[in-house]
DNA sequence: TAATATATGTCAGCCACTGTCACATGACAA
DNA sequence: TTGTCATGTGACAGTGGCTGACATATATTA
């Protein structure tokens, strides 16, 4: 790796940290991109070569889930039922989320609260799900070796998987503490998987 | 109903049938407030009167909807299975689709092409929909005689149910026929409620 | 070291959106 | 009908997100 990339990788964790410290202080709208890029020392146009928009800041975690799962579809054994396979995915992000560091998980809850507080940007991170609900979908399509345009099964077994996620991810009680929120998924995937009868996804 | 009221009303629709004209012929991103506004003779600041934002011109009918499922909500016996009583919600919304005048339908059909081809609008569209479901939750939720915060049960229960709409949306094939997407739709429930366990709502 | 690729700063500009104030128009009571 | 009040509208100035274009500085590679 490079020096031109690490200063990047740099620049941009550094973007990142200052607008979530400059939003957590005086919230998110009265925060201009030209301050984010003022306290890292670098130009507003800058800013936009590293986020396209001030919004998707805070969709850092999504771009990472979404890679863990599709690595471990990937990997799992072809024969395997798709619903097992997707809980499978599932919970390497859990367990992910489970061994991160302390800094990540300051940003997460950072981006957490941010999600709670602004419902524009709620709607962005749901947009960001579903887009990875998609190429989920696409994923699993071609595993079952299927047209995922033409199978509604293909997209319920990725959509009742990511319910589980959801569910567990809005729960108000978990603010503050990741490991709770883990727990809170696991359980609810549990439920999901015992409110399906045997075999559905077959 | 006043003189005013009729001609807001008026006005409104005027802008919206505007908006969606421009859209189609030009493209969203292509198209100003300047010009909406202009075309149906109105002030840009007239427009930011009637809808909030350039992109909530497209979210007209989640409005609806929502309204008939809390309603045939309210209207389900007490006593009925909570997942059974979102079923009747959901169908109901699927009537009112295939009652619409033409002029509805056209309406319709444009802003599906607009999500269709705009992901921020998608994104804002999906938005609104989580708000939605989060309503259906707390009335099912007061149904039940649960704390929605603490009831996992009851956020799968709505989330189900949506799943079949939102898979049933989403098909490409279905593009330009809202009859055959409420037969989708209808289908991809009927495969929702035999892909659950029987009483798994309990 | 020279040639090349890439990252950054600067500047000019578009457009969504907002606050404010003056004015016009419909609603309502005397 | 007329005066009074509430409400809808236009005009204008301003903020801030975001982009394109070009010049310059900084890595990479030969």
């Amino acid at each position: 790796m490079g020096l031109r990339e690490r200063k990047k990788e740099k620049t941009r964790l550094a973007l990142l940290d200052a607008a979530l410290d400059l939003f957590v202080e005086q919230g998110y709208d009265s925060t201009t991109v030209d301050q984010i890029a003022g306290s890292v020392d670098v130009s507003p146009r800058t800013f936009f070569r590293y986020f396209t928009s001030k919004d998707h800041l805070v969709l850092w975690y999504h771009d990472q889930g979404e890679e863990t799962m599709l690595e471990t579809l990937a990997d799992r054994p072809p024969g395997e039922a798709p619903f097992e396979s997707m809980t499978h995915a599932l919970r390497a992000v859990l367990r992910d989320m489970e061994r991160s560091t302390p800094v990540d998980r300051e940003r997460f809850l950072k981006m957490r609260r941010l999600l709670d507080r602004n419902p524009q940007l709620a709607d962005h991170a749901i947009g960001r799900s579903m887009e990875t609900e998609r190429r989920l979908i696409e994923a699993v399509a071609a595993r079952r070796g299927v047209d995922p345009g033409a199978d509604p099964l293909t997209h319920l077994v990725v959509t009742f998987a990511m319910s589980a996620m959801r569910v567990g991810f809005e729960c108000p009680t978990d603010r503050g503490d990741i490991r709770q929120m883990v727990r809170r998924i696991e359980e609810t995937l549990q439920l999901v998987e015992r409110s399906l009868r045997p075999g559905w996804d077959a």
